[in-house]
DNA sequence: CTCGGTGCAAAGCTTTTGCATCCGC
DNA sequence: GCGGATGCAAAAGCTTTGCACCGAG
């Protein structure tokens, strides 16, 4: 669930950015947009190209895939590839920073956050002089727990 | 340039791996194993494709795909995914934990060490009862060096 | 009206798979 | 000799590209 305003927010965000690279508003890019944010947790393009045609809406692949890198040139929408030859994207505004710990049994991704990373950012962008500007952090590691619907599911 | 012995135990690991999987030793599986050592840095399948086809080794795509999997197995090889839907490999016995800062102007891949990432994969796995095994840690930024030669090449 | 954006399908690339042959065990 | 491993090529799967048409500015 998305609050209105959430999206009302990044719609502007999203205008503002297609104005300043002189890019036309047109009204696919918005729906893509819409459909993202009304998504939760992770998706890969071919999940959102189904959900946008099982709602009739008539949209290209091409054009999913052009609007996504739109998306995640103004970090409205992240890209992830967890491995596997298959992008993954979530929609970012708003929304706490977080890493990915993804269990080897099963494959299933979780979150986690942790402000250390933010100083490893810091101390590496200076030691190496780069303006580090974002960053991605997989941990790989099995469930401990006994029962653990990993396991079941594996 | 890979001192004598650092192959000798390479090879004695991937033996033993072999071993323990019940395995074949095929003369395909060390050979690959030993173009790997004897390159320097980050490469992908085709680049040791063509370069044993190059010393006229008669090896196939899916052989090298198949030994690159066990190479990752046990620990010998290293796979990364840089964002691009292109696997990337590094060897990995003998040297130093190392994770990697991509340099957004011109992709260029820098390594760094920070032990701290040791301290956040403990923290993360107790907390989500998780045995974290590896990690990935890629930062992005820019140059921030005047006359950077990443800038020049860009 | 212009020309950037879109839809569609074909092409491109990396990786996987099927099958006959080969060879480690 | 058996059955796993290989080589080759075809197939699969994700992404990009070419082209004619559409519509935002």
């Amino acid at each position: 669930m998305v609050a209105e305003d959430t999206l009302e927010e990044v719609k502007k965000i999203f205008q503002a950015h297609l104005e300043t690279k002189n890019l036309r508003k047109t009204p696919e890019r918005f729906a893509i947009l819409e459909e993202i944010y009304s998504k939760e947790g992770h998706f890969d393009v071919e999940a959102l190209y189904v959900s946008m045609k099982d709602k009739n809406y008539r949209v290209s692949r091409a054009t999913v895939y052009n609007t996504l890198d739109l998306l995640v040139d103004c970090d409205l929408v992240t890209k992830h590839q967890f491995g596997k030859n298959l992008a993954q994207f979530e929609k970012s505004y708003g929304f706490r920073q977080h890493d990915h710990l993804i269990c080897t049994d099963c494959n299933k991704v979780h979150e986690f956050c942790d402000p250390r990373i933010q100083n490893i950012q810091n101390t590496v962008g200076q030691l190496l002089q780069f303006n580090v500007l974002h960053h991605s952090l997989i941990l790989y590691g099995s469930c401990t727990k006994k029962n653990c619907e990993n396991k079941l599911s594996a």
